[in-house]
DNA sequence: GCTTTAAGTTAGACGGATCTAATTAGATGC
DNA sequence: GCATCTAATTAGATCCGTCTAACTTAAAGC
């Protein structure tokens, strides 16, 4: 449990009977079951503890009121629910029923700091005129209908095997537009549809494959690159749509070479 | 607990005996019971239920083994671990240490649905060309210095009252600029430093303020509000460091009308 | 080979959170 | 005013995760 609070529990037992006050109704240990889908008997010591906690006035077989105290720490919980939920729903594009119950483990457990940037990140987006909504739905969009199945870059790749290359490396991703002249990468995944993708396919550009930059035309078209020996021209858009695996992090040597591998 | 999983616990001692052998040691009692700050005594019932599970392989006083499935699901915990804190220090610039602790906590419950999203949206960030992440720190920082000590703007405030207007929305978030003629709107922080903060703040544009957007010139500049009952011209750059609260969601009327909110 | 010591286990306890089954208190009906 | 019904509580059990204290094992010293 975390120090000095609450547990997680107890904290969505204040929840949910804010929430019933909140929407006009008095907070019934029935009710109360019925939303935590628990059995009436888990209710009543539960909301012993609260009482014990100064959160909540509690006599039995009476209705249950919430302490100043426990208003605050309520509303704070109630806040951190909407905030997430809605952070997830309309900028990620989660939805909604999913983001509604990571919300409400969120609330528990997000540290101020974390919560204060996010909040901060929100209005950013919102306010700071690029458009980052729409343009991160489109890329999505895009992702999700080229590059989904490439193995190992969708997150619930499992092919984790200690010790080996498998594991995935969170640096800064770039695109290979962003490498200098001479610098390498692996190939993660084609960020384009349609027509462009194949034709990059087509030349082998492929996820995995080594890659290097080796110089770019004064107005950055055309791009030339070096791939399994050979040279390559290609479009900046083309450059541009291919997700390079950060490199910085060293990797360490397989115990048993298997060939194929990404980080 | 997780439905059809094991205990937030259980994947903790996981995620440990993976990185100790990770890191070339042998996953002893005594280091998973300091790693995870419990006694030996607590580790010993613990690596019996993930024996049980089939996680890992222990018997009695030798040293402890991952299985094939162990394997598999400490990597998809330390992999989540990885990215949420590299997340959350790289984009988010939350202190190492409180991302750690963020990040040990998230692992376990985050749907695969939003980490897959955070994945991408990370990506989105590097790759879109619009330099979000300086421009962030910049909004940031800038956020820090400024309006940090507004009430009811930072995330931790707590005058949260039940019923009334105190709780947050988090609706779409706008500036000042983004209104249309005749649109209100109530204002929730200036997101702007020195000179221009003092210049708007002396003019009365001040945290809760009703502010109406009446007309704006045909190139953005300048333009026309209202405020208090006076008309008052603002330059393009003004309006755009005023925030205005979303409005969208309905606020009920408070029992006792208490005078100052926001919402 | 005996002794010492460190590592690991077992025994026994506790609090939190849940359950089912049995009981009690109140409100409703008439 | 008593019978009935529903809401709430209590009793008693279980599992998890932790603890301290006591014990056992095995390795290290000599
Ligand atoms: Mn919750
Ligand atoms: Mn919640
Ligand atoms: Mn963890
Ligand atoms: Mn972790």
């Amino acid at each position: 449990m975390r120090i000095g609070m609450i547990s997680e529990s107890l904290e969505d037992y204040l929840e949910i009977i804010y929430n019933l006050i909140d929407e006009g109704n008095i907070a019934r240990v029935k009710d109360i079951a019925a939303r935590k889908n628990v059995s009436m008997s888990s209710v009543t010591p539960a909301l012993r503890r609260l009482a014990k906690e100064g959160l909540i006035k509690y006599t039995l077989r009476s209705d249950v009121e919430l302490t100043g105290e426990g208003k605050k720490l309520a509303a704070r919980i109630v806040d951190r629910h909407e905030f997430v939920k809605h952070f997830l729903v309309s900028l990620m594009k989660v939805p909604e029923a999913i983001a509604e119950r990571d919300a409400c483990i969120f609330e528990h457990y997000m540290s101020p700091e974390t919560f204060r940037r996010l909040v901060v990140f929100f209005e950013f987006v919102d306010t700071c005129g690029m458009d980052i909504r729409d343009r991160f739905e489109q890329y999505r969009r895009n992702m999700e209908s080229t590059g989904a199945s490439d193995p190992c870059t969708s997150p619930d790749c499992r092919n984790t095997e200690m010790g080996s290359r498998h594991r995935r490396r969170w640096g800064q991703v770039k695109t290979l537009l962003m490498l200098k002249p001479g610098e390498k990468g692996r190939i993660a995944r084609i960020q384009a549809p349609g027509a462009i993708r194949q034709r990059l396919i087509d030349m082998g550009v492929l996820p995995n494959v080594e890659i290097e930059m080796k110089r770019a035309a004064p107005l950055g078209d055309p791009i030339e690159i070096k791939l399994r020996g050979y040279h390559l021209s290609l479009r900046k858009e083309e450059a541009e749509s291919i997700i390079i695996f950060p490199a910085q992090i060293e990797i360490r040597e397989p115990d048993s070479g298997s060939g194929e591998y990404y980080g």
